[in-house]
DNA sequence: CTCCGCCTACCAA
DNA sequence: TTGGTAGGCGGAG
């Protein structure tokens, strides 16, 4: 089920399967909608998850650690997927790491341009901080969401390239 | 099997 | 330094 997120940035779509969060979308370029009335009718488990969501993602956006994360489904990955999605979990606020270097922390130091890939299919950027992983010589690589929100958020933490 | 990608290391200008 | 490139790997069709 979908929600919206309001935040400084501006209102983020967060997607909601019965084992928590699995997907969040940057606001639209465009406002697209105003409001939502549909989280009256949410359980009350996912308002639960919404709330420590919102905390979260609020929390990032002004380059803090996330005191909590809502559980986080990512069985929409294949297992490669899923242990890079994890390894980035790990990166710190203000921290970086290269895609050499999470290829190596999976164990498939080969792999590089693989763990590109698996960030770009991030369903969950931010929280799972696609942004803070920089291409070897310290430069911006990709992102899909726009490398505009890369800088930002990087930008958000303290780091510059 | 083929094609593509948020990569890299390397080699030629 | 900048630019082109071939290798390597997982995912999608």
């Amino acid at each position: 089920m979908k929600t919206h997120i309001d935040t400084p940035q501006g209102v983020f779509t967060a997607y909601f399967s019965e084992h928590g969060l699995a997907g969040l979308d940057f606001p639209a370029a465009k406002p697209a909608k105003a409001k939502d009335t549909g989280e009256a009718k949410l359980p009350a488990t996912v308002r639960a998850w919404e709330k420590t969501t919102a905390a979260a993602l609020r929390a990032v956006l002004a380059g803090k650690d996330p005191k909590a994360l809502p559980p986080l489904d990512l069985s929409a990955g294949t297992p490669f997927q899923q242990s890079v999605w994890r390894e980035l979990l790990k990166i710190g606020p203000g921290r970086t790491k290269s895609y050499g270097e999470i290829a190596n922390l999976i164990g498939r130091s080969r792999a590089v341009r693989a763990v590109g890939g698996a960030c770009g299919a991030n369903p969950i950027p931010v929280l799972v901080p696609c942004h803070r992983v920089l291409a070897a010589n310290k430069k911006l690589g990709g992102f899909s969401g726009g490398l505009e929100r890369k800088i930002s958020l990087l930008a958000a933490e303290g780091v510059t390239v």
